[in-house]
DNA sequence: CTAATAGTGTCTGTTAGACACTATCTA
DNA sequence: TAGATAGTGTCTAACAGACACTATTAG
């Protein structure tokens, strides 16, 4: 049976008379703040602009969704576009950053994923179209003050040559919301473009915060791996050095034995795997 | 210093020259999940549409982003066109919806945002130009069945009247992340339009992972309320009974006392009202 | 030998679940 | 009186932080 709406039409003359052109639309776009893990360091992917808007600033890759696209396939298109990443690499949605005035071309609605991959499958980064450069920076933020309601820290992203970026990040805590503030940095040489710091200071938070409580930090290593591999990405990620013994202790309750060993620095260490079974406590938002 | 693009551009030529209508472009809207608790029972606004596509089905209040309007103000916009709601409800981003072909009528990518409210804000709701109705649903959600690797739950609205839908809710661990399928039960007479169904179990999901460890309760409730009140609602968002002395003693370190005493039901209570330092718990995400 | 890393054991204070209990008011 | 709700106290097992310890290998 067809439905009929007040009008008298069924859903095909509907839809044949349907009209989005009247209206002007926003562009949309997503952007990836991929990491990875290198020389013991959390590491992120980001381009250098080499053309209008916010020309020769450091910028997540990302790039416009097409019409007929999925969001998803979006993303692992541009991921391929800006490295030779294969599909198997960890991807989720972040949050969609739309103020009318956030981009000078046209209104551009960004839907922000992060995305993770263990250092063995970069293959090369090359720049894109729209890129001069890219590069991967090391990140980390750090608590530097904590009261009742407010939190100061520290994002940094440094290419270890001349590049060096600096935010500092305020918090404060509100009736039901926290308001957070970033701020250029004095010593900082560059700055990222646009309002990406917000999507990469919510994405440190929620690695932080779930880098104890679930498994999300495996999409940062190989399938086996040593503990003390999962404990320097660990490290990489909190920013600061935990004890081994407790760490060896809760992680253990997240892994499967291989039974295999490797040698790393002279001793040989017991290869685990994550057990699958722990995904579960990464699935809520 | 003007910087100058490969074209020898500045940034004002290149804007003049920019033209985004080559492209055909998504349409973007943001829908609510708006949420407050009656009666000790959770509830969800749903709007029943009065025209194609989905014509009849229950749905999500929400709409279209104008051109030149920030998402959070389409957001408020919503909310004052469909109830009567003040300027101070709480509403947070959850989730951007962007499959191709999850509209017929053209690519609509939609962002979700969880929104509540205490009872006494909702002087009238009234069912919109695009709504035949709009009600106010019981919703919650139950785990029937869990095992290692798989969850199943039962996500029910029910307006107590005519209208029941029920969605089984399978949740599957995989290597990285977790696959979800919800499927309309056989005992509904009523089903919800598009994907919103996914919005609002994650909606759920959210709320009942943080009522326990956060502040976000609150939202659901006024300023100043008895510890019972707390329990009724935190009951009504985890859908089952909970310890009086556990609750007590947990909740208490979230609170500041008033001095104040309530009369409810014969004897008197006293009255607290939320400490905002808590609200830091509630940041990340 | 020392330095570095692999890996273990233990003590302690805090927390979460279970449950038993008293007090006060209404019907 | 019974029934409901306000509000408290206690026992126990699990957990998290701090820290001391052994074993093996490279240089």
């Amino acid at each position: 049976m067809e439905e009929i709406n007040e009008k008298g039409q069924t859903l095909a003359q509907f839809l044949a008379n349907y009209d989005d052109s009247k209206y002007r639309h926003p562009s949309n776009t997503v952007d990836m703040i991929l990491m990875t893990v290198t020389d013991k360091k959390l590491k992120l992917l980001l381009i250098k602009r080499k053309d209008h808007p916010f020309i020769h600033q450091w910028a997540l890759p990302g790039g416009f969704i097409e019409f007929s696209e999925d969001m998803e396939e979006a993303v692992r298109r541009e991921l391929s576009e800006e490295t030779n990443i294969t599909d198997h690499t960890y991807f989720r949605q972040l949050y969609t950053f739309g103020n009318a005035d956030r981009d000078p071309r046209t209104r551009v609605i960004t839907t922000m994923y992060l995305s993770m991959t263990p250092e063995e499958n970069i293959k090369n980064t090359k720049a894109a179209d729209d890129a001069q450069d890219a590069k991967w920076f090391t990140i980390s933020k750090k608590v530097v003050e904590s009261a009742e309601q407010n939190r100061t820290c520290i994002l940094t992203l440094d290419d270890e040559k001349e590049v060096h970026m600096e935010y500092v990040i305020h918090d404060t805590a509100k009736h039901n919301y926290v308001e957070t503030r970033s701020i250029l940095s004095d010593n900082a040489n560059a700055k990222l473009a646009a309002d990406h710091i917000k999507g990469i200071n919510m994405a440190m938070d929620m690695l932080q915060n779930r880098a104890a409580s679930t498994g999300i930090m495996f999409n940062l290593l190989p399938e086996e791996c040593t503990l003390r591999q999962m404990q320097d990405v660990y490290e990489a990620i909190i920013g600061h050095k935990t004890d081994t013994g407790n760490f060896r202790r809760d992680i253990r309750k997240m892994l499967k034995e291989t039974g295999k060993k490797a040698k790393v620095s002279g001793k040989y260490a017991a290869l685990y795997r994550f057990n699958p079974m722990y995904t579960y406590l990464e699935e809520n938002l």
